[in-house]
DNA sequence: TCAGTGATTAGG
DNA sequence: CTAATCACTGAG
């Protein structure tokens, strides 16, 4: 069994440009319908990145979805889209700088929707704070695999500079 | 390629 | 109140 160490608010307090090359790799640990705890490696993520990213969410400024992301880093950003799918990303940066990491994928998991379906992720994680949490977190094994990079899906109405932005990060 | 599905948001 | 939008997925 690969144990790891909990990764601090010091890891997500960063610009997430910084944090989320850094997630993949990393072990996202989580307690399960059942109860059980899973572990599973992080394969693929995406960065959000403020106020002026067209594709963050927190473009069009502070409201009650958007809300966390103003937070420090090391907190969760859940919200449904399409009306079906919950989408899971972790708050990075400091206080009042909104940007998040979007989990794309978990070993044997992908896509998003997917993950949050399989482990029973939803508005109850919603702020979720991974320092404290007894039911999520990350954790760092000291792996440090090679990762690519390539453009963010989905966000094609946020137009030709940030729809080409490489902030997607991935195994 | 395309419909499903409902919270969120801006606007009247 | 109305209506548009949507960081997706699975079926065909």
């Amino acid at each position: 069994m690969i144990s790891g160490k909990r990764l601090s608010k010091e890891f997500y307090t960063r610009d997430v440009l910084d944090v989320a090359p850094e997630l993949p790799g990393k072990y996202m640990v989580i307690r399960l319908p059942d109860g059980i705890f899973g572990r599973f490696q992080v394969i693929e993520v995406e960065a959000y990145r403020g106020a002026e990213d067209k594709a963050c969410h927190a473009c069009k400024g502070r409201t009650p979805r958007t809300e966390i992301m103003f937070h420090k880093g090391g907190r969760l950003y859940v919200y449904l889209v399409y009306g079906m799918y919950w989408m899971l990303n972790v708050v990075t940066g400091e206080e009042n700088i909104p940007q998040a990491v979007l989990i794309r994928g978990v070993e044997n998991y992908s896509g998003p929707g997917r993950i949050t379906k399989s482990f029973g992720i939803d508005r109850s994680f919603y702020g979720e704070d991974l320092d404290i949490s007894e039911r999520i977190w990350f954790e760092d094994t000291g792996a440090r695999p090679v990762f690519k990079t390539g453009p963010r899906i989905g966000i094609d109405y946020s137009g030709e500079f940030w729809k080409t932005r490489p902030w997607r990060y991935y195994i």
